[in-house]
DNA sequence: GAATCAATTGTAAGCGCTTACACTCACTCT
DNA sequence: AGAGTGAGTGTAAGCGCTTACAATTGATTC
């Protein structure tokens, strides 16, 4: 099957273009300080043998790996998709690689991975939210890894961080609601436990219900976790409240779809039915019918942000700034007014 | 910031528990090699000490990773999250690590990632369709590294793969839709170039229409990537034919959205004014309104099945089977009978 | 009591790179 | 002409692990 044909090594190409093994490796970092002479040689010779560094070799030298991990909470939707997108392509223009895992939204199987990604050599780490035992942050201080947090940002903690209040973004979308004449608000939202983020969004309708003299002990929530079936059959129960709701207001666009297409299953108009909004602005939210009024976040720039700033962090150039970003209210065709 | 105290290494925990680094090693990859006093302790020490592997360090020595690496054209649609979520887990259970790149559907960026997966010590890879160039293949086989394709699987090629015949899959659908009285078709496919996916089910749709008689050469196709808003443009594109086609089959169910949303917009209702179709039946595909009839791919079996057929590979049982997957039609409201 | 054997443990040689330091060799400057 | 300079190159010491092989130990056998 596999030609027996050991792989080339840095040594075979110093003996075949007959130099010293540092001389090669210097071709490959750092060209300026060779003669073009020599580099010259010395490539020829490392295209003839099809050689390729050794990854693992190279960062146990260099104690760098030019690589930065990113530990997301789900592959499955699309979520943190177009931001991680965004990640990556300002990594890779600066010359690193990213590494991405998933967590499936379980804190002990991120600190796994955590781990798996520092002991591969990541120079880096980008985390989302801030919900996690101290002792991670004490173990990533303590390695002396660079990390920044996105997809949230909180005025009172003063971690390195790129994103937004999510409470404060979904206050904004209630009062939003409230003010379009809604007083029978209904909730789904995501689990709350071991994500900041979902809490945030929760504790923001319940903040604007509160502020506008309601009570918001008395709004039904469902608390789900963030996959479209289980936005329907969360829809589907809170419309067997009497009186129904006049409005769902989802954890995000995902929940959302769920509602909206549970909705139709129902035949439930909305929004004369019933209106419902999300929070993300993903692209599946504008080909949903009606387009769902939700929450836009701006995912590249915060991509774009959180590589700048973590390589700035790995690099020495920063100590880790924290960035707020504005978050606006996509308003569409699923919320309407009382 | 950072604490100096430096990280601990076998050596350390080797000292403090007074055996020798051999023995600490033995611990974590043999355990059955000492015994249950020697280790006990051992494993205390690595706990107080909060040592942990040197991953490259292991790699290098043991000339192998437990690392699985893939490369999938794109993150940003779920097209294949289902699949590749199905794969990890399968990974997981078995002790293997997967570590994702995404090429953005470019040959050239394919075969970095592949070296650059391979320079880290991929013990295997899983590469997303044939189309390639032969000296990847050559280079992957020179290397002697363990490759599945995935997402397709051509009779007429025998290297290992699971997927299935896109001709066929989507002549399957384009029969039916021509057996339910339609006969002006349209296709918004995807870009053929460097996708044999795409262009399989392109292939397919053209001989259906030929063994129904009918003159392939006629049916308009416009070409595009697979993004929600190219297929909308297209679909913007494709009504303006006169007269109006009466079916609109798309490379994709991602396509296939922006179709409905578009659609939507022009006021055309779906399927009365205009059926549409789509391949892959991912998530998405359920939520739209109406529902979309597409082409059903069984994603977390293919996940499977790779994940299983390559650890088979790489630990020297299989040499790589070829595994055809049957796919069903989906038929749901935005396909109608003429 | 000596020999045999299996179970444990230790010794030490790498794995393929980077890089501090030493060295060589033209040149340039008094 | 001799010293000083700096560019280019080589030498060799690791980086933190795994593992073949050697050594030790205690138990078992005759």
């Amino acid at each position: 099957m596999t030609t027996p044909r050991s792989i080339p090594t840095l040594d075979d190409v110093a003996r075949v273009a007959g130099v010293s093994t540092a001389t090669v490796s210097r071709c490959l970092n750092e060209e300026q300080k060779v003669s073009a002479k020599t580099r010259e040689r010395v490539m020829k010779v490392i295209n003839e043998l099809g050689y390729t560094p050794n990854f693992n070799a190279r960062a146990m030298a260099a104690k760098r790996t030019n690589t930065i991990g990113a530990i997301i909470p789900t592959m499955e939707n699309a979520i943190f998709a177009r931001g991680l997108q965004a990640f990556q392509e300002t990594l890779y223009a600066s010359g690193y690689n990213l590494l991405v895992s998933s967590s499936a939204y379980q804190p002990q199987l991120e600190a796994e991975q955590i781990r798996a990604l520092v002991a591969r050599g990541a120079d880096g780490l980008l985390l989302i939210g801030y919900a996690r035992g101290q002792e991670v942050y004490d173990y990533l201080e303590r390695r002396g890894i660079p990390t920044m947090l996105a997809w949230a940002s909180l005025p009172d903690r003063d971690h390195a961080s790129v994103g937004f209040d999510n409470c404060a973004a979904m206050r904004m979308l209630a009062d939003r609601v409230l003010s379009m004449g809604h007083i029978r608000i209904a909730v789904i939202s995501g689990i709350i436990e071991g994500n900041d983020r979902a809490e945030g969004r929760l504790r923001g309708i319940k903040e604007s219900v509160a502020a506008h003299g309601l009570d918001p002990g008395q709004i039904p929530v469902i608390e789900t976790s963030y996959e479209i079936e289980n936005g329907a059959a969360a829809f589907e129960t809170l419309m067997q409240i009497d009186p129904k709701p006049t409005v769902v207001m989802c954890g995000n666009d995902v929940l959302a779809a769920g509602a909206i297409s549970k909705a139709h299953e129902l035949g439930l108009r909305i929004p004369d039915d019933v209106s419902i909004t999300g929070f993300d602005d993903i692209e599946l939210a504008s080909v949903l019918q009606p387009q769902l009024t939700t929450v836009h976040v701006p995912h590249r720039e915060m991509g774009c942000i959180a590589a700048k700033e973590l390589i700035d962090m790995v690099e020495g150039r920063s100590t880790g700034a924290k960035q707020q970003l504005a978050v606006s209210i996509s308003m569409r065709g699923s919320l309407r007014q009382i």
